[in-house]
DNA sequence: TGATATTAAGTTAACGTTAACTTATTTCAG
DNA sequence: CTGAAATAAGTTAACGTTAACTTAATATCA
């Protein structure tokens, strides 16, 4: 048995003795149609099983009302409640969400990047890692005039707007509040000095270093480097697990990590437990992001909390600003505060 | 200044001095064109900047090559793993993949199907929880012959492929592996005794229990009703919090706790340490899924180790089966092996 | 009561692309 | 040097929908 073929508005204008176009009304509801005929159109759509094609309807319309959001990857709570926040946001506008995952693969990405453009999605919200051809191609097609918003990352364009967390000043803060505890020696784990540059939180950790006269060690910054993309997310548990080893085998090891995010700080907790150290007395540490998990490790993780919901409604606002603007308008830029919650696992060195 | 208008295959075309057709064969590589005109079409390609509407495209080819997957939500890392391998077997394939979430939520199911079908996917996969008005349109689409396949979920129709973790056996497994070790009051965290006929892993419980002669005491059974829809996905923690306060308030408490996922289990072993109780010398715990957090808890979870991976792979392949053949095919179910993992957080109660 | 507004349709022509077909030129084996 | 095959285009007509326009009947009001 063969599948059928698609059911159009013209099969449902035929059998119910309609012209097609007041299918079309009767199924989109505006327009005038009075009450007998549309009665007699329903029962057309509904025993033929009609449906739509957006295809031809978006064409014809020159707009899908659906948004594309490209992510890196899922495994980060950061994702999830970013993602959640768009779809809301959106969806209370009448607008749909469809995500692209790239794994943190420049290929990815522009393949995300293609098929969202190829669906001809009014916008696109991009919240992957910046790579050189992604950024390329996410410049050609700002250029083509499809609104764009970025989120957390970096992405120069006149026609796109950005939305982050102040990384810079989060990861500061998280470095002074353990200088302030009395510690000198402070490790940083998820990324290599080589990546001062891209990585704010690094920038804010060296920053507070700087300030306060402490001599930056080289050996006290490790993780794995940026440039590597073919990592799976939750990885990151065990970049901070073994930066910590790496950490502990130095000798003079820290008395304090900050570390990237709340599981590399986790994947760090296990390598010190694991090495018979207690947290906080012999090593304090601070994470990034608050997590929910960071309620619950033990001790409770010190972390730095950053408005992940709040990122997503402005990232949607953005954009939904852009689309129904007919002129070109202003890049909008906002940078939004971090909070320090200090929780059981940063505490005061007894000196 | 106003936005300019979309730049067409005819305004290459009219540009470049040859047939829209031209234009259309230079962009898709395909048909005979000499060198000298691909070169002249592509600059003016290059030019003016021209984007092929994706829209008009797959109308016209009545094909999209793009796959929706609908998740419950992005919290757990079940939909991670799920959504990386479903993109991976279909981009192998040249397929595109559009994630919606529909926050566990009837509504935002049928939002997310509709703006699916609006897009003209060539195939869904559904691994949402099971509701009522969901399924019913789901059932329609099933029926307008769009291939379907739902994971880890019940759905019935003829048309619709099905894969899923053997939840049954793997909620059997962990509580004999409980009765085993010597305990007999176990309970049951994540979900209430009345969702006994919907929740896979709680019959698996009953079932071991009848099994060994252990009468259900149906104040073990402890968690959120199953029809609550509006909660956010690490809520799970919560419940699984104060589910074991509740369980440790009661006159007898149990001496081993099977939870419904990972998720409850951590949120249980938080309550458990805050009573100041041991794990696993006061309270054995056995969790499920095997999230990458099992191993960083202390002590290390025992948990059900689901394919999440290969579910995502096989669906992928049903799905492309669906969508590559002609003609209509029988359903086709699949019920994976899950694994018991065996750590530190259960162990033999010294009687 | 005539003029105007409202209601209820139908008609036409795109939206931007490509499958299928046609035409013209070039290539090359026999 | 013929003629079949390969190459290089152009032409036409959809794909399924809806905006914009037209027509006709009915309702409303000064």
């Amino acid at each position: 048995m063969l599948k059928k073929k698609q059911v159009t508005l013209s099969d449902i204008a035929a059998r119910s003795g309609v012209a097609a176009m007041t299918v079309s009304r009767v199924v989109n509801g505006n327009g005038y149609v009075s009450e007998v005929t549309r009665k007699r159109v329903q029962e057309a759509v509904a025993e033929m099983n009609y449906r739509r094609n957006g295809l031809a309807r978006n064409l014809k319309r020159q707009r899908t009302e659906t948004v594309g959001l490209v992510l890196g990857d899922l495994s980060n709570p950061y994702s999830t409640e970013l993602a959640n926040a768009v779809r809301e946001s959106l969806s209370a506008r009448g607008y749909n969400l469809f995500i692209c995952i790239s794994e943190h693969s420049a290929k990815e990405d522009i393949a995300a990047f293609e098929s969202l453009v190829d669906h001809n999605v009014d916008g696109i919200i991009v919240a992957t890692r910046s790579n050189q051809d992604g950024d390329a191609r996410l410049e050609a097609i700002a250029n083509s005039n499809l609104p764009i918003v970025v989120v957390g990352r970096d992405f120069r364009n006149d026609s796109v707007d950005h939305v982050s967390a102040d990384n810079f000043t989060g990861g500061f803060e998280a470095t002074r509040h353990l200088i302030d505890l009395g510690h000198k020696r402070i490790a940083f784990i998820g990324a290599g000095f080589e990546n001062r540059s891209s990585l704010k939180r690094l920038q804010g950790y060296l920053k507070a270093l700087d300030m306060h006269g402490i001599v930056v060690d080289e050996r006290l910054i490790t993780g794995r480097r940026e440039s590597t993309y073919d990592v799976p997310g939750y990885s990151t548990e065990k970049i901070g697990y073994e930066g910590m080893k790496r950490l502990l085998s130095l000798p003079n090891p820290p008395t304090a990590v900050f570390a990237r995010n709340d599981f590399t700080a986790v994947g760090a907790m296990s390598a010190i437990k694991e090495a018979g150290l207690s947290i906080p007395k012999d090593i304090a540490i601070v994470g990034f992001d608050d997590t929910p998990l960071a309620i619950h490790t033990m001790p409770a993780l010190t972390t730095v909390r950053q408005p992940m919901r709040l990122q997503g409604q402005i990232a949607a606002e953005m954009l939904l600003r852009r689309i129904s603007n007919e002129s070109v308008i202003d890049r909008e830029e906002r940078i939004l505060d971090c909070e320090l919650i200090v929780r059981e696992s940063s505490v005061a060195l007894v000196s």
